[in-house]
DNA sequence: GTCTATAGACTGATAGAC
DNA sequence: GTCTATCAGTCTATAGAC
């Protein structure tokens, strides 16, 4: 599974993310990551001390495959509403495929240790209300005279792209799915997701 | 916080559920829960037996609670379309307020243990697509021509209700927020999910 | 850098007194 | 039913040989 050519300190980071981000801190155990890694266990707290440190380190990436992306979009001064809502769709559908256990590790985590994550990982707080991104949307708003905000359409956005991942096995449990269907099913929705929120703003092009 | 004139069954049974809720199955102690319920250690086991047994009692709960009042609405033959889709938002709406982790436990607990779970709680394959919902959705598309599919309906409701839950902490990240203020976002939404739910399927009434 | 062996701490569970 | 005391198992972390 994980290539044996790579540095040890490398397999190990690469067994320790996937155990975490499917089991959580506490089910995940230094010997799975080790056995996973195909090194000895002490190796791992030579490389990384503590399995604390190693999830905060695990944790950071994890921080920043999620956010910084949108960060980039958001404040692109150069790109139009509907390019801006088509980016934000796809980049979540291409996490879905190469990070299927990503955004439900990162909600639970944010919430189960809020304090440890908002003083190690610096992501600038209001980034989202401050971003050109908003400044475009109530522009927008304003002039059609919608009776919404900026950050309705956002969060809806999100919920739209992400639940059916988070929520995945919720819904796999009312409805009979093979996972290649599925696929197709959230492949649909790449496409489907902007056109909803671009009549939501009553936005042409 | 837990009423001292209760059983210490219905004691224990309180407290567990809050820690499971929060912190998951593994992150919880069983002398966290005694502590909680203000009764000896030793008292849970008597009651439960084991933690794990203990767990599964919460979780068949907590299941019950994620989806029992909607099998009650899908199959509804006697309302609308319209009156559906309310009732499903304002039910998550309202367990937002009296159960917060409750989704976000589900999701994840699903997805950890999802064998377990299928096993021991009796809720029905294909509740969803052979409900009188569906057939309602159909019909409707079919005769307005749209070019979605119930189920994609019945995602859109679920995630522009429950993400917001789910991923209050994500949006709490990126946003500033006083938790009264989000209080208030959320309750926006319980009137505008339906409105954007009907402008999707083009329903009038 | 890598291994074995083990220390040290924590947790679930229970025996037995009341 | 409730309590104290403790066992047995598991896990992280490290000392020390190679």
């Amino acid at each position: 599974m994980i290539d044996d050519n790579l540095k040890t300190e490398e397999k190990i980071r690469i067994a320790a993310r996937g155990e975490f981000l499917e089991k959580g801190f506490n089910a995940t155990r230094i010997r799975d990551i080790a056995e996973l890694a195909e090194v000895n266990v002490a190796l791992v707290n030579y490389y990384f001390r503590s399995k604390e440190n190693l999830f905060d380190i695990i944790m950071f990436d994890c921080m920043q495959d999620m956010f910084s992306f949108l960060n980039k979009i958001v404040n692109n001064e150069q790109t139009s509403l509907s390019f801006k809502i088509q980016e934000i769709v796809k980049s979540y559908v291409n996490m879905y495929k190469t990070n299927p256990h990503l955004p439900l590790f990162v909600f639970r985590e944010i919430q189960t240790n809020p304090d440890r994550l908002i003083r190690k990982i610096g992501i600038p707080q209001d980034s989202m209300q401050n971003s050109y991104f908003f400044k475009q949307l109530g522009d927008h708003i304003s002039k059609k005279k919608l009776g919404i905000t900026p950050l309705h359409v956002f969060v809806n956005i999100v919920s739209l792209t992400i639940l059916p991942v988070v929520g995945k096995s919720f819904i796999f449990k009312m409805c009979t799915f093979e996972n290649e269907e599925y696929e197709n099913f959230v492949n649909e929705r790449e496409a489907l997701v902007p056109e909803w929120i671009k009549a939501m703003l009553d936005l042409d092009e």
